[in-house]
DNA sequence: CCGTATCCTAAAGGATACTG
DNA sequence: CAGTATCCTTTAGGATACGG
């Protein structure tokens, strides 16, 4: 018989990750409700670039996935108050390192185009 | 994706970050990279799951992000070697604690499905 | 061995208008 | 305020076949 340390179910697990974490606004939204629990209006502003409509489903299936609550106060006008839940404020680490990766990189490999890159030109700036 | 057209200053570098290394597969095949140099056919093993034409496409991008090095050696048979950059490098502990979020969030919710979540039922397993 | 070339489906993402 | 409802375009992702 074969030694069992190549087995399959061991599988990256970043896959896993990234089916939950996926998706271009995701992470977003969520190191944005690590300053706290945020209503749908003020997440729009804080995320200007993200549509109405993609903000309202993003939120819908990180609740599905128990990263974060929804919590309706039937008042007039409405307010929806999200917040994370123990599941979500356990990505604080990994967000913030995200976004300071994200920071860098855009630093140092300006032309994010997928065109613009003959040379590293510098790779002094020194890594995270 | 991969806009970067409208560089808003202060912006989550999150998205950034989501833009290069989005996807289903780039952090999976940054993490076989990281045990060291692999060839072509030996990241097709390591994950089985991808298509060839998947793994092709995805390594050139990472190739043009400036995250992995693309090495040929003109033989016969051909042998193709991808390695990690610095800046692919520089993702090493990012990686990591993402393969051991995945592992714990399905662990956790092993409902990996979006459609078995009414209750937490218990947070009381701790997060990492 | 390491890819391209085609062709295809499904999902992500978005613009705009309307509503309780 | 906080959404739905439509309709549409763009990517991601894949099956399969062929090529240097």
């Amino acid at each position: 018989m074969r030694d069992s340390s190549q087995e399959t179910p061991e599988y990256c697990a970043i896959e896993t990750a990234m089916e939950v974490l996926g998706g271009r606004w995701k992470l977003a939204i969520l190191k944005q409700l690590l300053t706290g629990t945020l209503r749908f209006s003020e997440l729009k502003r804080a995320l200007p670039r993200i549509t109405q409509r993609m903000l309202t489903r993003q939120l819908r299936e990180l609740e599905a996935d128990g990263l974060i609550t929804r919590t309706v106060y039937r008042e007039v006008p409405p307010r929806v108050e999200y917040a994370l839940t123990e599941a979500g404020r356990s990505l604080d680490a990994i967000a913030d390192q995200l976004d300071t990766w994200g920071r860098w990189y855009r630093d140092t490999y300006r032309a994010a185009d997928r065109s613009a890159q003959e040379q590293p030109t510098a790779t002094a700036v020194g890594t995270p």
